[in-house]
DNA sequence: AGCACGCCGACT
DNA sequence: GTCGGCGTGCTC
């Protein structure tokens, strides 16, 4: 029925046969191996010796015989857990291939848990013993006796507390042989959501998005983006689809940029199928994470929310991927093997035979691209739901009203949030930026205080009274003189963040009950959802936050947002930067009075006629994105383009630089491939290491990747160096 | 990724 | 004379 329950058998194959081992390590490709006593099949966990250590892995195939027979040792042992599904380890080889990292390396991702192969021990419950010994009798012991009668085997601390004991009562019954143990399936974590609850009123347009939705459910690959502006009802229509998933016996994972924010959502979910969803990020205990993964492969998760990553986990039975937010720069993961999420899932839809849904009320470029060459299915979500009105957009031109010297709200959002709280509404002021000042310079000599291993400010973050790299985590306690001049007390902290924009609202609104939500007040979804109940219960009337705040949380009181510097991300030439920064504005505009309250959104900008600010102020969102795509188009990038970067790292610059030079008199060309660099990269020393960045640009038809492998192997990297792909990079810093 | 093997400084 | 620092190279 649904097409990744895959009913064909795996091969098999018998002992004294040669196969090919896929480890979880970055080596170039599967290791060739000897099946032991008891024959294995295709996406078997096998633990096999390498070197001096035994390590898990994936039976990936048949041997690929290049390895001298002598060279062979056999698999030590098969484990218990579920083999890896035939889609699983096509997915994995799909982005291995196509993001250029070692298959092991992606294989590692899915493999994530080790502990959560070796089967779960049973809970170990006690029952009274079959013979029972000579033993002394004390009240107690006689109370746990005569409860352990009519009771079913409980753990033994459950008993002592029906009993009404301690637990050194019950355990000396054990040890005297009066109670005996008894092993107990694990009952499950996570239970079946409840699909006879009632769906949601749905408006006509969400009812025919919903409808096509579930009409594509069970019908083999498709992408669909629903496109609706905040509060359209976007995710009471997806959730028709997981019903529908759900009722045939598929596995749903939905993917939230920040699943750490996610409390809202979730909420949601549970109203929606009485259950909660099995979710999945980093925030998980050792203990939560390895039964969450047995009970995703054993199917009993029915439903995963996670972050990036919950995309690689052992699914036998997917049938559905939501991605929320598909627009989200979160998705796009930089460090080690690098991918976009969102592209990865439509490829697991496509080997799994399964649709996806993308939702946003900003879609990216490369979506709408991809609706508009006929690839994705587009559901159009007009209206906000329930009669509410879209917020007002004001540009605030900061050169016709600017903010007192040394501080950074305009009076006219200054005004716009007296009369808010005057009426006893809730506003939001927003800047993208985390601590106190962005920069700290000496006012006698210039200086200016800067991270020793990164090319960055040090930050100035007050209220934990540190100077801190964004970057790299290096702090320093403010100094009291400078490192250069040597003059005292001569430090000016230059430009606002979070910390300082709170500091003056307290002194403009000193009745306000405010708080400040950066990633630094808020580490994880227990914060998170504190802040959010807080505002929700009107305890809070002024919310300082950077991105975090724009997610998708819903307060009815918030009326006013006010947008500190709506500039900030413009400049840099970044590819993206105007289509981020419209994708941010807006989403943090609609946090403004989604209820029966109107909204008003104020943008501090200096450049109020930029296509970005007018866009945002006249709400011609799709004018702008047929601009942007024009740009783009006419430049060759992405989406109408393909492009790659190379980062080059190393401690040693000389050696970077020789290399880099090397590389460069190598470099494709012709067939329309471009090669820009080599560029000190946006962070041109990171961590201790410096960096260089080449782009490679080519039109669509051309394989990137055959490009840029063809191009490695004619220069040798030196000792010292490391390269790094990242095939459709996004941040550009 | 680990882990061993390697070749040069401060200890019993 | 040895213990041990982490550079480099291999693991089917």
């Amino acid at each position: 029925m649904l097409a990744e329950s895959s009913t064909s058998t795996p091969p098999f194959f018998s002992p004294g046969h040669r196969i090919a081992v896929l480890l979880p390590l970055p080596l170039a490709g599967a290791y060739d191996y000897l099946v032991g006593d008891h024959g294995v099949v295709a996406g078997d966990f096998v633990a096999v010796p390498l070197g001096h250590r035994e390590v898990v892995g994936v039976v990936w195939g048949a041997g690929a015989g290049d390895v001298p027979a002598a060279k062979l040792r056999p698999v030590v042992r098969r484990l218990e857990a579920r083999p890896l599904s035939e889609v699983t380890r096509a997915f994995v080889d799909w982005v291995a291939a196509y993001t250029m990292a070692p298959a092991g390396a992606v294989l590692k991702m899915a493999m994530s848990v080790p502990a959560a192969l070796e089967p779960a021990p049973g809970l170990t419950a006690v029952r009274r013993a079959d013979v029972s010994p000579v033993l002394k009798e004390t009240p107690a012991r006689r109370k746990v006796l005569e409860v352990v009668g009519w009771l079913p085997p409980l753990s033994p601390a459950d008993l002592a507390r029906e009993a009404g004991v301690g637990a050194a009562v019950v355990k000396g019954l054990m040890e005297a042989g009066a109670l005996e143990t008894v092993e107990l399936p694990r009952p499950p974590l996570f239970q079946p959501p409840d699909l006879t609850l009632p769906a949601a009123v749905l408006s006509p347009d969400q009812r025919r998005a919903a409808d096509a939705l579930v009409a594509a459910v069970g019908g083999g690959f498709s992408v669909a983006l629903i496109d609706g502006v905040t509060g359209s009802g976007k995710t009471e229509v997806y959730f028709e689809a997981i019903a529908a998933t759900l009722a045939k016996g598929g596995q749903v994972l939905v993917l939230l940029p920040e699943i750490a924010l996610s409390a809202q959502w979730l909420e949601r979910f549970t109203r929606r199928f009485g259950v909660k969803p099995a979710e999945w990020h980093s925030e998980l205990t050792d203990a939560r994470r390895r039964d969450t993964w047995r009970a995703v492969a054993h199917g009993e998760a029915r439903v995963v929310v996670g972050a990036r990553s919950a995309l690689f986990l052992p699914y036998p039975e997917l049938g559905l991927i939501v991605v929320d937010e598909e627009h989200d720069g979160a998705f796009k993961q930089e460090e080690g093997v690098s991918y976009h999420a969102r592209d990865m899932a439509v490829v697991r839809g496509r080997l799994g035979g399964f649709p996806v849904v993308l939702a946003s009320a900003t879609p990216s470029l490369e979506t709408m691209a991809n609706v508009q060459g006929g690839r994705y299915g587009l559901l159009h979500l007009p209206d906000r739901h329930a009669g509410a009105v879209m917020p007002e957009m004001n540009p605030v031109d900061l050169r016709r009203h600017p903010p007192p010297r040394g501080r950074w709200l305009s009076p006219v959002l200054v005004q716009a949030l007296e009369e808010t709280f005057a009426a006893g509404e809730q506003a939001m002021l927003y800047l993208n930026r985390r601590g106190y000042a962005p920069l700290t310079l000496c006012r006698t000599c210039g200086h200016r205080l800067q991270c020793p291993h990164c090319t960055a400010w040090l930050v100035e973050h007050r209220s934990a009274g540190r100077l801190i790299c964004h970057h790299c985590g290096y702090f320093i306690r403010l100094p009291k003189k400078c490192p250069q001049c040597e003059a005292e007390d001569s430090f000016a902290a230059c430009g606002p963040g979070v910390e300082r924009v709170a500091e003056e609202a307290a002194l403009l609104f000193p009745q306000a009950r405010m708080a400040v939500m950066t990633s630094d007040t808020c580490a994880g979804p227990h914060a998170a959802a504190e802040f959010v109940r807080r505002v929700a219960a009107h305890e809070i009337d002024l919310l300082v936050g950077t991105q975090i705040v724009a997610k998708g949380y819903h307060f009815p009181m918030l009326t006013v947002v006010g947008v500190v510097d709506a500039d900030l991300g413009l400049e840099g030439g970044d590819l993206r930067a105007g289509e981020r920064t419209h994708q941010l504005l807006s989403q943090v505009s609609g946090r403004a009075g989604r209820a029966e309250r109107p909204g008003r959104v104020f943008l501090q900008t200096y450049q109020p006629d930029h296509p970005v600010m007018r866009a945002l102020c006249s709400g011609q969102r799709d004018g702008f994105i047929a601009r942007e795509a024009e740009m783009r188009r006419d430049a060759g990038m992405p989406p109408y383009g393909r492009l790659a970067a190379l980062i080059l790292s190393a401690p040693d610059m000389g050696l970077l630089d020789g290399f880099a030079t090397r590389l460069s008199r190598a470099a494709p060309h012709g067939g329309g491939v471009e090669v820009l660099g080599p560029a000190p990269a946006p962070m041109a020393l990171l961590r201790g290491k410096h960096r260089r960045r080449f782009l490679v640009k080519a039109p669509r038809g051309v394989n990137l990747q055959t490009t840029l492998r063809d191009w490695l192997v004619r220069v040798e990297v030196p000792r010292g160096v490391r390269v790094q792909v990242d095939i459709d990079p996004y941040s550009f810093f």
